[in-house]
DNA sequence: TTAGTTTTGATAGACGCCTATCAGGAATTG
DNA sequence: CAATTCCTGATAGGCGTCTATCAAAACTAA
């Protein structure tokens, strides 16, 4: 029951610790057969490195960033918070994360953002625009060396080795799958509100909603896209506007952020009762309105899984060791009114 | 950048290293303004031990054992895959776990196998049954110093330190709100069918099931609760009669396992599409069955969530060291067709 | 066979912290 | 003031692994 150490596992073999050690970490040439006397010796008595000692003793330190968008968006406010947590903690671990905010939207301030930072870390995570100038500036971290997780939007065209984010066309489906029994065998109409239509999660979730609303749901209308920018002082006024315009409005699906906007709105037109609104992201102000049922489903990506995701991520393609993919999986979480966690 | 190690603390102070640690580690007694000195220090360099480190030195390890129901239950099936594979991970990180199947539906057999391990292990997590002789057993082993976690159902009256699980009158009620909202406002019959109604979580289920629907859905007629005992053949057979005896049924709602026993049922009686039927639990068959659409909603507890919170509860009773509630918080999950992972 | 090359062995020191021991200094008691 | 008791300093050794170095052994080629 002791703990099996190098040091078995070289007697067990009949070689030394030295031997033992070149082959575990491919660190000099080893006759095949010396090697495979030390694989076998390693399956027989099931020998882990003891992880603790191993990163102990190399000292080894990691540098990421993570590149954010900056602005008052809830949810993206919570995930820098969530790096900053994540950070403090991770310290004690030898990993240092520096948090940067840019204005995302502009493909060349992020571009130039991502280019600047190659040579200070070991890896980056971002929230990237898909663009072409960023997808190159992506591919030029990569090609450093550097590994690149994008964060919440994807840039699949990219180099980049990992997205932690979630599935947003399956989030657009699930939204349209929830309207759509919520609203069971009523007609009416039912409105989009998309922040930006050049942020490729919400292009997604537009996708995957219209996707399921036309094929099992062809009684409800959708409405063309309004185009928000994220801004809920924006959201408000398209909504508003929406609502006057269309007395039969009877679904909301806001596929961006400004959640709140149409809170309002609903709450000035008072039809948040007769309007099924379902919104994205848990933030202090989404989920007093679905306790409050101006909200009826809210659609979540869980910022601190996102977070630390990445940073298994990173830390795990800086000492090229494997990963887990299906522990990487972000899930799309559902909320209603009882199951708020 | 670099590491602040204990050496510079003890610089800072202008005390040895022996006083330092002597201090963080209340070996022995230090006067009180010399432990202010070296506190004063920590936080001046903003020290963090690191835990490799100290772990490695200690050479501490854990011993802890997962009670949990034998037999063919899916979602126990996978929880005892989760044990295994969290046991195997955590070789290297110096804890060991093992794993027993019980007849936890009975109480005597249950609380002997507890009674008989509190010498072997640090801690305990265990499914359990709410019964006096089982919670006697659980005060038994927490005043023996073993550490005892109550996983999936609870045992709120006993001494257990922490409950690694969902809250199931939560649970009860999401599934009541989403039932409610898919039928609209249509008229009908409402069946529950429940595994035992002597095991908490389930009791609690319903409790909430109900809850939500007397008081916001009272155009629904809910159904006496079917008993099933978790058997899927049983299930099958009661819901068959449930259908037979009313054919204006439009939901059901399964608070324990043997889901797929209701899917048969539904299928023979090719009422899959007349009634909303919400299960607990994904498994492959709740899975292929909500995406054929026979069920319609599932909720869910993450397996590996509970495993591993249980896990990191455990090793943080055994060397006292403070726990983040809210890290702990298992999440009710809602899946429908769409949010599958 | 000899010289040269490639593999292996042995071992020391480091990583940062914990534990233990012993000696000397400080504070307390009578 | 001496005799205790209590605090603190200094230091050695260990946890399991990595890295580096040098010597010894095993091969290979000429």
């Amino acid at each position: 029951m002791a703990r099996v150490t190098i040091e078995d596992v070289a007697l067990e073999a009949g070689l030394s610790v030295a031997t033992v050690d070149r082959v575990l970490n491919r660190r000099a040439a080893v006759r095949p057969q010396t090697a495979s006397r030390v694989e076998k010796a390693v399956r027989h008595l099931n020998y882990q490195p003891d992880r603790l000692a191993a990163r102990l003793a190399k000292g080894k330190e990691y540098r990421f960033c993570f590149v954010l968008p900056e602005g008052n968006n809830s949810f993206m406010i919570e995930l820098g918070e969530e790096v900053r947590a994540n950070a403090a903690r991770m310290v004690s671990e030898r990993v240092h994360i520096d948090l940067r905010l840019t204005d995302v939207f502009d493909a060349t301030t992020l571009a130039t953002t991502l280019d600047s930072i190659g040579d200070i870390y070991d890896g980056v995570a971002a929230v990237a625009l898909d663009h072409p100038r960023v997808r190159e500036a992506i591919n030029g971290l990569v090609e450093r060396g550097v590994a690149v997780v994008t964060l919440v939007s994807d840039v699949p065209s990219s180099k980049r080795s990992h997205y932690a984010g979630i599935d947003n066309s399956s989030a657009g489906r699930t939204a349209a799958t929830l309207m759509g029994r919520y609203l069971g065998n009523r007609n009416g109409k039912v409105g989009l509100i998309a922040g930006s239509l050049s942020l490729r999660d919400h292009i997604e979730r537009r996708f995957g909603f219209e996707q399921v609303m036309l094929h099992e749901f062809p009684h409800l209308t959708i409405l063309p896209v309004l185009e928000s920018r994220d801004d809920w002082q924006r959201v408000e006024k398209v909504t508003a506007q929406m609502l006057a315009d269309h007395p039969d409005l009877i679904g909301i699906y806001n596929v961006g952020a400004g959640a709140r906007g149409i809170v309002t709105a609903l709450e000035n037109a008072r039809r948040q009762n007769q309007v099924t609104y379902i919104a994205h992201e848990l933030t202090d102000h989404t989920r007093r309105a679905l306790v409050e049922g101006t909200i009826d489903v809210i659609i979540n990506q869980n910022a601190g899984h996102e977070v630390r995701s990445a940073i298994r991520v990173l830390m795990a393609k800086a000492d090229k060791s494997p990963l887990i993919e299906a522990m990487e999986h972000i899930r799309i979480d559902i909320f209603v009114r009882d199951n708020l966690p």
